[in-house]
RNA sequence: GGCUAGGUAGCUCAGCUGGUUAGAGCACGGGAUUCAUAACCCCGGGGUCGGGAGUUCGAUUCUCCCCCUAGCCA
């Protein structure tokens, strides 16, 4: 009996490029979608852009443009990001529309005939110049506690302590830099405790993660209170109809914008909305966000459904953030890579596969650490999985025109292969990608002995084995076009052209009984290539400085802060010893004496330009504090700077006579 | 501070409700092979399963205390 499932995924917030934070979110949506697909259920995925609020309004007014034009233009980009990695949403729309308007206005209207809304006055920071109120992370100043300076009205980022913005010591208004007044304002709320009973049931029915369960016993223990759901003017959002000057606070109809873009899909596909969405519905109803939101998502966000006679969530899946090489994503670390950064260098499948290999369901972050990023691609995608195909598809052509042959020679390994999918979709359908991903690869490498064990190579030397090869080969073909449809929520189009090579669209899994035989395959294209660790590093080299080898500058570098500049440790270096690496015809290793005694190993790309005698002795400029870096031969503790135009030339830099090793270059 | 999650091989992690010599991938060492994008196959080294106490015939797995890390406190 297939199921009816609408998916959505957060609506990322429409003031600023898209990263991969946002791509783990979406990747990890698309996936459990395709899977679904695949598995035969019926399975929407909708999405927004979150376009209301203060910063939105003040970054708008910053660029000297309508908010408006604002959300239109990262709206535009933010879809081409997410087309571009592989997001089959069947709608992606905005919160700034029409739907979302009414029905934003009509569950307000249900939440106060039943009597969950009330107004009271609040005391809020209010800002002269600018003539609006703030939101605590728009005052700033020192913590009452600990004295930091320059902390936000609300937390503490030095001793963590949380307060509210008149509690800070000194405070001013980030928007004029003059100092806030207090002043009282009448504020909306919706009456969270009415829900209490209700969420908490909700809260254990299987609609969320034990982990986060857990946190949100941590909420009910601490007790429910009533949640601000309106803003005073000027604000980037609805007015509420009652009440004049006053919007609906963003978080109210942020959620909403799920329904409004499904509603908007409605329209134009002809499905009906109230099957998916009225109270006792029979769809399921699933939300994909980040942990930092699994408040406003488990318990405003099934209370405000409930409130307004709507049916709640089926499941909340709440994930962990993306880290990369185990830090947070920051500007200044150059750990922030946009959709876009990845994009030039990188396939995006790469992305969805290293990621589907590390995330399991819980609220655990994810760590992008580069080295194995590339490692786990070439290892596991190029070397194992593709690998197969690349093995067996030659002999199939070679001797038997690229037809498979007309049966298996090993019916029951193949069985295996596709009882197989049972646990695996286990896997995926409760989030625990990295399960899945582990299933698979064990596969290959069963896939892999069996090739190894059966030896179609030395089978093919004698004529009179030849349909031996043909089914040693059709077996190998079979087990790697499973394995490939396994993979297929993941990386949907590698697995598009698998099937392509095997002349063998694949809708469903359960096509996969039947496997593929006597049937004439296309030849075999790479599927997957490698990558090499230059092409990873590149994904956060973005404040790096000419480096060593032939990278062309860029036609406007962006500039450096003379901070960023001094966080290089630039060195004079002494080279000790210098050799050829052998099989690698561009490398030198060297080793160079940094400052008394202390040495680093240096492999530098300028054996085309160097001969490593001529190097023994010679004063070089090095960067000490870059990450070392693990290359085939070994690992590089420091880059040798070195100059190269377009042409052929290479030219080390070196100081003048007398400058020693240890020396800073300034 | 309170709460939550986690601390298992050099690295990233699996280990379900306690039960035979604690596993995988990568990295490393050795061997084999050459069909394949130097891929694949075999063998091996390496862990007082954060520390301590307790329950038990038996604990990585349960209980308590402590240490460390990350996060949440609207």
């Amino acid at each position: 009996m297939p199921r009816r499932i609408l998916v959505t995924s957060a609506l990322p917030y429409a003031n600023g490029p898209t990263h991969l934070g946002h791509m783990t979110e979406v990747v990890q949506t698309d996936i459990w979608v395709r899977f679904q697909k695949l598995a035969g259920h019926e399975c929407l995925y909708v999405s927004a852009d979150d376009a209301h609020g203060t910063p939105i309004m003040l970054k708008a007014q910053a660029d000297g443009i309508t908010p408006e034009q604002l959300i239109t233009a990262v709206g535009r980009e933010r879809r081409r990001d997410f087309a571009d990695f592989g997001i089959g949403f069947d709608n992606y729309y905005t919160t700034h529309s029409d739907e979302n308007r009414t029905f934003t206005e009509r569950i307000y209207r249900a939440l106060q005939a039943g009597g969950h809304i009330v107004r009271r006055s609040v005391r809020q920071a209010y800002d002269e110049q600018a003539g609006m109120f703030l939101p605590d992370r728009y005052v700033r100043g020192g913590c009452p506690r600990c004295g930091a300076p320059d902390q936000y009205g609300d937390s503490c980022e030095s001793c963590g302590a949380t307060y509210a913005p008149a509690d800070l010591i000194n405070p001013v208004s980030v928007i004029s830099g003059t100092p806030p007044v207090e002043r009282e304002s009448e504020h909306l709320f919706l009456r969270l405790g009415d829900f209490e009973a209700m969420l908490r049931e909700w809260t254990h029915s299987g609609a969320l993660h034990q982990a986060a369960a857990n946190k949100l016993d941590e909420w009910f223990t601490a007790g429910l209170r009533d949640w601000d759901v309106s803003r005073d003017a000027p604000y980037f959002g609805f007015e509420i109809p009652d009440a004049p000057g006053k919007y609906f606070y963003v978080w109210l109809d942020a959620p909403i914008g799920y329904m409004a873009s499904f509603a908007n899909f409605c329209a134009r596909t002809g499905i009906d909305f109230d099957q998916w969405w009225a109270a006792g519905s029979s769809t399921e109803l699933h939300h994909f966000i980040g942990k930092d939101i699994l408040y406003f998502h488990a318990l405003f966000w099934p209370a405000t459904l409930q409130g307004a006679g709507f049916r709640t969530p089926t499941a909340v899946h709440a994930h962990g953030f993306l880290t990369v090489n185990g830090q947070k994503m920051s500007k200044s670390r150059g750990t922030f890579v946009t959709a876009r950064r990845f994009l030039d260098l990188l396939p995006a499948e790469y992305f969805r596969y290293y990621l589907a290999a590390r995330l399991g369901g819980g609220l655990d972050d994810i760590d992008l650490n580069l080295e194995e990023f590339a490692t786990r691609i070439n290892a596991e995608l190029v070397g194992k999985l593709v690998n197969i195909a690349s093995r067996c598809a030659g002999f199939i052509h070679r001797g038997h025109g690229g037809r498979l042959a007309g049966a298996l020679p090993d019916p029951a390994l193949y069985a295996e292969f596709v009882t197989a999918g049972e646990r695996i979709g286990a896997a995926y359908e409760s989030c625990e990608y990295a399960t899945a991903i582990r299933e698979i690869m064990a596969l290959a490498d069963r896939a892999n002995l069996y090739l190894d064990q059966h030896k179609p190579w030395l089978a093919a030397k004698d004529p009179a084995r030849a349909a031996e090869v043909q089914a040693v080969c059709t077996q190998g073909l079979n087990l790697f076009r499973v394995l490939m449809a396994w993979l297929k929520p993941v990386m949907p189009v590698t697995a598009g052209r698998a099937e392509a090579f095997l002349c063998a669209p694949l809708a469903l899994w359960r096509e996969l009984e039947a496997p593929l035989l006597g049937t004439v395959i296309d030849a075999y294209q790479p599927l997957a290539t490698r990558i090499d660790a230059a092409q990873v590093a590149g994904l956060v080299a973005a404040p790096e400085p000419a480096a060593a080898t032939a990278t062309p500058l860029a036609p406007a570098p962006a500039p450096v802060s003379l901070e960023e500049f001094q966080r290089l440790d630039l060195r004079v270096a002494r080279i000790e010893a210098a050799a050829a690496v052998p099989g690698a015809d561009r490398l030198l290793q060297l080793t160079v004496e940094i400052a008394g005694g202390e040495r680093r190993n240096v492999f530098a790309g300028i054996r085309a330009a160097y001969a490593p005698e001529a190097l023994v002795g010679r004063h070089v400029v090095v960067v000490t504090n870059l990450p070392p870096r693990r290359l085939r031969f070994g690992v590089s503790e420091a880059m040798v700077l070195a100059a190269s135009g377009d042409g052929e030339g290479l030219f080390l830099i070196a100081p003048d006579a007398g400058a020693a090793p240890g020396m800073q270059v300034r």
